[in-house]
DNA sequence: CCTTTACTACGAAATATTTCGTAGTAAAAA
DNA sequence: TTTTTACTACGAAATATTTCGTAGTAAAGG
């Protein structure tokens, strides 16, 4: 069953930056955050840990005490937010066409011939179960 | 040639519902505009207004004189701008792989037999293609 | 012991976005 | 002619988001 709109509120971009580098690389630091995005960004540890601390009040994130800092850990699913967003995206960008959405972006993005391939199987399957 | 990130500022959400209209229905007014939007959405007329006098100044809106009221155009591309959104969507939430999107979008969407067929045929143009 | 280092907590400033109220005005209606 | 209606302009409040500075504190180093 999808969950959509009741849960947790949809992250910003920023927010959406921590959660990225928490699915990848596990529970960890605001430091271990913080050297992450300092190497993109030009933003203070402050300000990391602020929004972190924010996320954790908005139950996006969960803690745990590990000697004299926190280990923060994604309480949403990588694959639950990213539908949440999608969704909204195809509606608000595409009209609620995903059908359109997949066109422009195959057409524009170098997609690798082995990609393509992968897709090409999910469309087979999708017309075989339907 | 693309046009990346110099252009016109990026729209916001309510900006971006603005500029769908325009898309959809060409050239309107701004009661026009609102009159739609309040369908959906909770906001007073000079609300669209402002917003539109905005997005006039960014000069993502053209507009002339017609009689007492103003008519305004959309002045950005609607596949440009969904380019460009998509772009940084990809980026954002699927770390760059278009195919990762893709997958998630049709895995998830009931997108049409016929539409799945134009995917297809577009996926064999790209393979040919190189 | 002191001092430095590396954390958290938190208020508050800086920005960005959205919303609305008020004023001015020309045309349409009474 | 007076009143109502339907616009624009625009300042400013309300929100949301991001950023940073300062204070407190415990451990590590000297």
């Amino acid at each position: 069953m999808a969950n959509h709109s009741s849960f947790p509120p949809k992250p910003t971009d920023s927010e959406l930056e921590i959660l990225s580098f928490l699915w990848q690389h596990g529970p960890s630091t605001v430091r271990q955050v913080h050297d992450h995005l300092a190497e993109t960004k030009e933003a203070g540890y402050t300000t990391t840990l602020k929004l972190m601390q924010i996320m954790h009040e908005k139950e996006l994130l969960s803690r745990t005490e590990e000697g004299r800092s926190h280990v923060y850990t994604a309480k949403v699913q990588e694959a639950e937010t990213r539908q949440t967003l999608l969704d909204r995206f195809v509606e608000t960008t595409f009209r609620g066409s995903a059908a359109q959405l997949v066109m422009q972006a195959l057409g524009n993005h170098k997609t690798s011939a082995r990609e393509l391939d992968e897709i090409r199987q999910l469309l087979n399957n999708l017309e075989n179960n339907h």
